[in-house]
DNA sequence: GGCGAATGTTAGGCTATCCTAATATCAGGA
DNA sequence: TCCTGATATTAGGATAGCCTAACATTCGCC
């Protein structure tokens, strides 16, 4: 729906340009889809806030970006990724999201700190070496905080998940997913065995944003509904799921 | 976890600027560093040719560098490391030549590629990162080609080795290190078993720098000067006398 | 022992990316 | 509709690195 023109000559996806993208257009790149989706009008200083960036800095790059057919720009209209720019980000997503998942199981690292050397690895490692780790690793389709990973294609899961924020009291559910970029908080949700993968059930809910009982792991514990809000969770067929 | 030993430094060392030098420093360090052996003074042109720029654009780095600490420098008269900037060069070394490894003992590169990837990684990899895949291949003291790895302490085997090409004919030797940064040849020499760890013995030398005939892998062989000066070798004890 | 070739430096410019300060545009309430 | 706060952009400047072209220094040689 979107696909710029192009002027000059029909060499877009072969091969050439791709990779000479420096570190901080990925991130660009990255961002915009994170935030948006992948598909929607994204506000510069949303990419700033997250870039850690000036409003002023955004305006100038996403200017160039516009420029090299990465995204299409209006002034004071938001940014959207085109064709080219959509794969690129994702591109850089499934490098950040598969040198995570080798970091975790095949160099042990702990869950809070791939982050940040993803963060770092993602620009420097070739794709020969991101598929060598994906297939090492047996081609893992989600990261250590249980992201989707883009496939060698750039293809990507989208679901959107219920945040355990949102869970009725009385209902059960698996842990798909936790937000990455706080490490602080990783280590507080692994410490409460709140990780991919997990069952919990939700015992109850105070009002007025109360605290959210819950059952994991054999524990009961309570936690506020901003936490609550950064954990994507799966729902269990049944409301009264067996808790074990 | 290491404050300064070296007795006649005493300048700011302590705290700050280790892990803020930029890519393009560390690859001028450790190109100091590999031309001039750590402790000799290397000219600003070598300095160019090694990194592909311009010897102008080497004057200018080479006078912030000096600025910086990291190392000293008369104009018209050369550079010479620091212990500082000795010690970041070796940091950048032991990443690349533990990434190296790393590549190809656990993710199954071929030599003649880990060179490149790792040109690339040094920069980004914490050195947390280095350390644990070094102790995951079971701290390797050499690299694919040889070469060998700094210690985590930035200590390094600095031994000279004989080239192939220095080796007089009726010579045995074994093949301690290949140099790694042509991808065409280090394929050349794979095929031709030329790798560290292999014993050969020198059959014959043609004289005016003619071609070396030797005996590798049960293989007899021709190859000229050129590549055989890129070949490091320990002579074998076979007339009489111990290696020294 | 001076001169030209080899070597090295400065001058001036370019690009990418960031910043701060000033300005422009938009959108919602009276 | 108009005003104002929120949002976004431009103007102008800094820094790191790189370049080419012009200039400076050193050195080897006769």
């Amino acid at each position: 729906m979107k696909t710029p023109k192009r002027s000059h000559l029909h060499l877009e996806d072969s091969p050439p340009e791709e990779d000479t993208l420096t570190g901080p257009v990925e991130d660009y790149l990255k961002a915009i889809y994170e935030i948006g989706r992948g598909n929607v009008s994204v506000a510069t200083n949303d990419i700033a806030q997250k870039l850690s960036l000036t409003a002023a800095s955004v305006s100038g790059m996403v200017r160039r970006l516009a420029a090299q057919g990465l995204l299409s720009y209006e002034r004071y209209r938001g940014v959207m990724l085109t064709d080219t720019g959509r794969r690129a980000a994702l591109r850089t997503i499934r490098r950040h999201r598969v040198i995570e998942s080798y970091l975790s199981h095949a160099l042990e690292y702990p869950w809070d700190r791939v982050h940040d050397e993803a963060e770092r690895l993602e620009h420097a490692a070739s794709d020969e070496l991101v598929n060598r780790m994906a297939a090492a690793i047996g081609e893992p389709v989600v990261d250590p905080h249980g992201a989707p990973i883009p496939s060698r294609e750039g293809l990507m899961d989208e679901t959107v998940h219920l945040s355990l924020a949102e869970l009725g009291a009385g209902f059960g559910a698996r842990v798909v997913q936790v937000s990455d970029d706080d490490p602080e908080m990783l280590r507080y949700l692994g410490e409460l065995a709140i990780v991919p993968g997990a069952e919990l059930i939700v015992l109850a809910k105070a009002p007025y944003d109360g605290p959210i009982t819950l059952r994991i792991a054999g524990t009961k514990l309570s936690i506020g509904p901003a936490l609550a809000a950064q954990v994507m969770v799966q729902p269990l067929s049944d409301p009264d799921a067996p808790s074990h």
